[in-house]
DNA sequence: GCATGTGAATGGATTCACAGCT
DNA sequence: AGCTGTGAATCCATTCACATGC
């Protein structure tokens, strides 16, 4: 089925924690761990843990705990990284071609395909680590050729919403968003934005707190 | 003063977002707006601004609604960037490269005043705006002559924590950190988190939703 | 005995709806 | 008449605490 209604996106950002944690978890060659074990070492709740886990199955062992290798591959198949994801870049700027490189983009399960960008200079270049950029104007035989999964929009604010706009056109189902706009969704589509700006701002109006409170 | 005890990141967040519509209106010459018409343009919840802004003082006229460039004023006094706040980055990787030319992080209130890196390749040289690496060895001085406010950590995830303990030494109080780890924090001092691959996982949950769905 | 899975209780955040001011 | 500011109501998330099963 995929009964994903009603899972908030708090626990699918904590799910992906419990899989990092796993990960080391299992480096360490651990079998099996508690959730008052991980909620210890990892500074979580451990009720909150099993609250989670327990809306995708019953992973546990009462008694015993979770399996850890076990629980790593339930929770891969959960977030859907058991298959691999297209993603493709549009921007080639700073931002776009440092994502490209990224090594957590490019592997258990992500895959960046392409860049693309509007300006002539950076077409036919690629990013350090080889990732080609592709001219915009082809972005939708792009997505389809390339099976691309995931967008992520790293463009000025300025043609941010025109981006997303020809993004939901070519049938992208999830875009991950970095400019600093209000975009006008579409409902279809999953957006997710990460805006760097007022992560700074609230660092600010936490430092503001400090110094005017002494 | 600087009563900001009981006011909620999900609050600040919203300031934040609140100030960019602001200042997009100013640059339509507009006057006055209502929490109704802000909630329409930029899609909010009417409510949920008035009781926002309310929460720093009566900024708004009943009947009337809001004046703009004074509620913005406003609000750049409250995110506590009225002042500048300098901006240290760890790490002159891809990422730490192309945050520093980032534009978003140079303008209004902030300003990226140096990189550091530890590998003695990078130390010298500067990013493509100009902003100079030094050396990591030097970070407890940088910090001090350089006045830093907030440091943000762009370094693998094998040694964010180090960074991360280094940095709660110097007396820095704000820290935006990109490495994908659960850092073990320090009261005393602010940390946000960006993680790119919580919101990559999370757009393939739903992507395993419509795909299983169907 | 021990740790999960879960209903019940608490705690926050959002939204409603209206009294009060312009 | 219109819109703010806010108590009350609702909704959602977290935490508690224990019955259930290994």
């Amino acid at each position: 089925m995929g009964n994903n209604e009603g899972i908030s996106e708090l626990t699918t950002g904590r799910l992906s924690v419990y899989l990092r944690c796993l990960t080391y978890l299992e480096s360490l060659n651990q079998e099996t761990v508690s959730s008052a074990e991980m909620a210890e070492r990892f500074h979580l709740n451990s009720a909150q843990i099993r609250k989670d886990l327990a809306c995708f199955g019953d992973f546990g062992t009462r008694g015993v705990g979770y399996n850890v290798g076990r629980l790593k591959e339930q929770l891969v198949r959960t977030l859907g990284i058991d298959r691999t994801r297209n993603v493709l870049i549009i921007g080639a700027g700073n931002l776009g071609m440092a994502l490209a490189d990224y090594k957590g983009f490019n592997e258990n399960g992500f895959q960046i395909v392409a860049l693309v960008d509007a300006d002539r200079e950076k077409i036919g270049r690629a990013s350090r680590s080889g990732i080609p950029v592709l001219a915009y104007e082809e972005l939708s035989s792009v997505v389809h050729q390339r099976g691309v999964d995931i967008a992520i929009i790293a463009v000025p604010t300025s043609s941010a919403q025109q981006v997303y706009d020809a993004l939901v056109d070519t049938g992208v189902n999830a875009i991950l968003n970095f400019a600093p706009v209000q975009i006008r969704t579409h409902d279809r589509v999953k957006l997710k934005s990460v805006d760097l700006r007022i992560n700074l701002e609230s660092l600010s109006f936490y430092l503001k707190g400090v110094e005017d409170g002494v």
